[in-house]
DNA sequence: ACTGTTCCAATACGTCTGTATCGTACTGAA
DNA sequence: TTCAGTACGATACAGACGTATTGGAACAGT
């Protein structure tokens, strides 16, 4: 599919360039396409972007709902939810380059309505799918806040990776941490 | 001072138009200057950028510093970790302008590496600073990895309010509560 | 009074942007 | 064979961008 072929083009020249720098003409020529091939896929730039971020995170879940195949229980509430926080982390250069775009994408919300409507409805989404495992496996504790605190810690060590302030070995050991004192060792 | 009314333009532009839509124009028109003025005290856009952003992060410190002097025991390592985190978070205009402005030179450093140094250093300074904290004060831990938690922690937050995922009481609410772990209620 | 410097406004220049337009292959149906 | 529609490439266009240039006040030093 094309509009697959420029959404990736899109990611990496996001990573390079950032998305202020994320131009047509950079995407067309990372893509080996034309500019005008571009617009006969999308009429606006919003809307490639806007493909490009669901793209991305359809690629991820798909990827989750991989690991989640794999587990030894499929059923248990931690070793699921850890499955789908650490598939987010920044631990490889896959993942790497799906987080960048996601931050990209993440402070352009705070600006643009569009892309926070989006995100918005990820974030509820994995907020209500880990109240709900953490209510069926977890300790005592306000789930909703205790989910909160998890997405929040996950973002920010993610923030954190990208910017080089800290490894990818401790947020992944910080949210693991998170995960005992929640569902126990 | 011209340099720091300009530079105040320059956040209030960036709110309203993120850091790809700041042009020098822009801030010129909303400082009520002219951009030949501007150039006459920033040779470039990048100078310009630079000393808003470090304007702003010695606005806020200046702040912690006020806080600090206001706390009853000025001592005492959790209300002064407290103080200086509550004072990040995005709970009111003000500091939610600040917050703002601050998570748009953050993609700007995943780029541009002057930018990325400097934020580097503010995060170094701010973790040495928690550590120190922790160790005097709180519980037996692993101090240097609880601090990345908790900036983790405050960044997450902050990007998830300024997203309008959760809300600026929920986040506090959290930060308090790691808080409360860490030196005990 | 002359001169150099600082402060600032106006404008011009070249580049880059998103998008509109035009032209041309190719495809399948009638 | 004709024709409509799809899938592009090439180019044009208007505007925004950062910055260089020019020129003129205001002021200081001599």
């Amino acid at each position: 599919m094309r509009r697959r072929q420029i959404a990736e083009a899109m990611w990496r020249v996001t990573v390079a360039r950032s998305l202020e720098g994320t131009s047509m003409r950079h995407v067309a020529a990372e893509a080996g396409v034309s500019v005008g091939m571009m617009q006969h896929y999308f009429r606006t730039k919003d809307e490639m972007l806007l493909f490009a971020l669901d793209s991305m995170t359809e690629q991820v879940s798909r990827r989750i709902g991989e690991r989640f195949a794999e587990l030894a229980d499929p059923d248990d509430p931690k070793h699921q939810v850890r499955a789908a926080l650490v598939e987010t982390l920044p631990l490889d250069e896959e993942r790497r380059l799906e987080a960048f775009v996601g931050c990209a994408f993440l402070t352009r919300a705070a600006v643009d309505t569009r892309f926070a409507d989006y995100l918005r409805d990820g974030h509820r989404q994995g907020h209500a799918y880990l109240v709900e495992q953490i209510n069926r496996g977890g300790r005592p504790c306000d789930a909703a806040e205790e989910a909160h605190v998890l997405l929040a810690l996950v973002n920010g060590f993610t923030l954190g990776v990208l910017a080089g302030q800290c490894t990818a070995q401790q947020a992944l050991a910080a949210v693991e941490a998170r995960l005992d004192a929640l569902f126990g060792p």
